[in-house]
Parts: C-alpha cells; sequence; structure tokens
DNA sequence: CGCGGCGTTGATATTAATCAATACCCGTGG
DNA sequence: CCACGGGTATTGATTAATATCAACGCCGCG
C-alpha cells in the first residue's frame, strides 16, 4: 500500500520575523524546472490520492487542503497562501484534497526534477527543510488553537494567521480580508457556523473587532490579538 | 530578536507503513557525534528559551514537549517516544518545555555537527525532511482530531497514537500502556481530567475498551478505532 | 418577481467544564 | 501488620458553552 501523503504547505510568512521562501539563487534554480498554472475559484487543484506528479508554488490567490471525516463533515487542514509550497515531498500521493478559494495561480514544479534538483543541492534542500520545520510549528500552533475549548480563541488565531498574510496587500494593517465563506471557517475552526457568527459578533459587541462586511474585519484592539497568540518568540 | 523554534520531534513510527528512522548508514554517521544521555522521570531535557545546543534522537523512555497558555495551563504539543528526534533544526531556540515522562535515555547530537554532517550529505539531510514531512502529517492529524468536538473521539486518537508505539514492546497487540498520567492526557487532547475519566468509563460500558487499570487499557473493539481514524492511507 | 446561496438570529438540547467530594494506590512510619 | 498521608483517579451535582434545529434577512441573478 502507498504512503499516505499531506499536502505539505511551506510556508514563507513569518510569525514575528521576516522569512523568504527561498534565496534569489534558490529562487533562480527552481524557474528552471517550473511553468505556470492558472485555476478557477472553487477548482480542485488536487483529490485525495491523487499521484502526484508535481508540487505547487502559489503565486497569488487562496486555497484550502481538506479532508473528509467519516460522516461526511469537511475539515480543513490549512488555508494555503502566495509562496506556499503544496504536495509531498516524502511520497507519491496526496492525502488531502486541495481546492481554490478565490483564482489561483501557481507555479509547478515536477516533482521528479525537484527531488534531484535537491538532491545535488544541499543548500536548496536546507531551505526546504527549514521550511517544513517552520510549517511543523504552525500546525502545532493550530493544534493548541484547537485544544482551547473557546470560540473566541479559535476565531482570534485564524484572523491573526489571516493578519499575518495581510500586509504584503499593503492594505490597513488593521483591515483583515477574508477570503473563505463562514462554512470555511467553521471547518477549519471545527465551530458550527452558527457559533462562528455568533462568536463573531460578540468579539465585535466586546470593542475587540468590527466587522465591516462578511468579507472584511477590522481590529479594534490590538492588545486582545497578542493575548491570542500562545508562546510567541 | 531570536528565531522562535519548536521542538520538533521528527517520528521513526508509522502509521500503516514500516519507516525505518534512518538507514543503517545515516545511523552509523550519526553516531560518530552522538553521546548518550539519561534522564530521570519526571526531569526537564529543556526549558522553553533554550538556547539549543544539541539535539536528542530518544532510544528508550517515553516524554511530552509543552508550553504554557496564559492562564497557566499546560498543553501539550506532543509526547515523544524512543526514536523520535527533539530540538530545533532550523534555529537557536527552544519554544517549548521537554520533560521526561519515564526514565528516559536518549542519544545527544551537537547541534553544530548534525548541521554540518546535514550539509555534505543529501542524503541524511533527505531522511530528516522526510521525517519533518511526516512529523507535519501527524500534527496536522492531531489538529484534525481535536477539531471534532468530541471527548471520545479525541481519547481515540490518542489510544491509536499510543497503540502505533506498544509495537515494539511485544506486549499484546490489543493492550495499550499509557505511561502518562490523566492530566497529561487532559492537556494533550485539551479535555478537562474528569472527561478524560468520564469519557474512558463510557467507552469502558460501550464495550470499546476495558480499563485493566489506570495505565493499562485492553482494545475490545478494533472497528471503533478504525473508524477513529480520520483518512489514513 | 422569485429563487437560492449565504449569513445571521432565536430556542432548545447536549456536551463538557467546573466545583466538590470520595475512592484508590502506595510508600512511610507507628 | 496496620494507620496515615499525599498524590492520582473517579464520581456526583451544577453551570456554562456550543451544537442543533428552525426561521428569517440579505443579496445577486435569472
Amino acid at each position: 500500500m502507498a504512503l499516505p501523503v499531506a499536502a505539505v504547505p511551506l510556508r514563507a510568512d513569518k510569525i514575528g520575523n521576516a522569512r523568504p521562501f527561498l534565496s534569489l539563487e534558490g529562487r533562480q534554480k527552481l524557474a528552471l524546472i517550473a511553468s505556470l498554472s492558472r485555476y478557477d475559484a472553487g477548482e480542485v487543484l488536487f483529490h485525495e490520492g491523487d499521484r502526484a506528479t508535481c508540487i505547487l508554488n502559489i503565486v497569488s490567490g487562496v486555497g484550502k487542503s481538506y479532508s473528509f471525516l467519516p460522516d461526511g463533515r469537511e475539515v480543513i487542514q490549512a488555508f494555503l497562501f502566495p509562496n506556499d509550497l503544496i504536495g509531498p515531498l516524502d511520497g507519491d500521493y496526496f492525502i488531502s484534497t486541495v481546492k481554490a478559494i478565490t483564482p489561483l495561480v501557481a507555479y509547478s514544479l515536477p516533482l521528479a526534477a525537484l527531488l534531484q534538483l535537491l538532491q545535488s543541492d544541499p543548500n536548496l534542500q536546507w531551505q526546504f527543510l527549514t521550511k517544513a520545520c517552520h510549517e511543523l510549528r504552525l500546525a502545532q500552533q493550530h493544534a493548541i488553537a484547537l485544544s482551547q475549548n473557546s470560540a473566541k480563541q479559535r476565531l482570534l488565531m485564524l484572523l491573526n494567521l489571516l493578519r499575518l498574510h495581510n500586509e504584503p496587500l499593503g492594505a490597513e494593517a488593521s483591515q483583515i480580508h477574508l477570503p473563505m465563506s463562514r462554512a470555511d471557517i467553521a471547518d477549519y475552526t471545527g465551530l458550527a457556523v452558527e457559533t462562528v457568527s455568533r462568536a463573531l459578533h460578540q468579539l465585535q459587541r466586546e470593542g475587540v473587532i468590527r466587522l465591516i462586511n462578511p468579507q472584511c474585519i477590522e481590529i479594534m484592539d490590538q492588545a486582545i490579538f497578542t493575548a491570542a497568540l500562545v508562546s510567541e518568540g
């Protein structure tokens, strides 16, 4: 039986620290084997169980990687942002489905060529290893946030995650864009959609945030946010 | 400011697939720079914020890596088992505290020497990268299990994790040893200790498990277990 | 104008946290 | 050998939170 292989997003963002995705040199080497792909909003990039022939490096747009529970519910393991890598480095198959939430553009890197490149270039491979470690931390933080049984805490964690991805947009730092639906938020936080809605409005009543519209939230109280972050250096 | 660095356990176990921790060749190379360390039960191996000078490869015993929430509660990010690696590969500091649950023996690998070795040996580095990807999947599964708001499901997930680490012991495959306290289980699953106790006893009433003693559980209904596993190949 | 998807709001049921008390295990010392 | 004490596990009663069921509002689109 084949190895189960996850969508492994290797994120380039930072949690307080600037972290370039790859060195200039690394990008140039990868560019030699890359080609550009475009996807519509709602389009599935990979299905769970698909054989992986390439991995993607998101240029623009937002995606999600998810699986289905036995009861048919959807669980979102991660939202995928520009500079994220999607695909199994250590196996042949996708263990989760990946879908575009917004229109999405990505570089496609043939897996065979990539692996060969990594084997021949310890520095480049090291950058991937570093990113995997970083991604592992994000997954652990996600788990930590989920282990706190509070709807508000879970949502604040997600908002903070989204905030980190806002900056490149040059938008007001205090405004957070939510490209995904309430259902997606619910599936990521493990809450019911109704609870998501209620908790957001409660945070608004408490003066922490302001709901400009369903897809845009303004942070009113920065202090609460830092309080929601768990053990970050 | 220094990079935040997680305890990065790179697990050698498998989820359905045998996965040697390292090749024989890799082990031999690491042995050249390793030394043996012993820890008592309850002893702290590393404190959050410690500068990392070495990473550990657990030989025997069980540990836990955890942080504290603002309210003082403890969150366990991972239990650590033989063959796990503990330590930051991509930074200088530990982001979580690591404590021995049982007496613990580990190989200590000086970080500087290890990094140099990885730089010079793409094959060895590849094995570390593979393990990081594998570990990432485990963390994502942990998150998935936590996102299900059911005490029973969360506990079944943990029991399954422990079951995978039982096999080397040669014990009856259906018996699971729980080296950690109920408080540790609560901190890992995000439940209250009382809920852990109640849910375990409820599972016993339902005929799924049998509580031989607080530290030993027998699986009575294997089918329920597979049902608790989410999207495993 | 009506339809359908999405988001919100309300009422109720279920679940787990919390507070409090008791039982168990085990080592120590009388 | 047995009483004692401290940590750990369990059980009970109550409270708080969220899931669930149901309805409604909003809005873009045919």
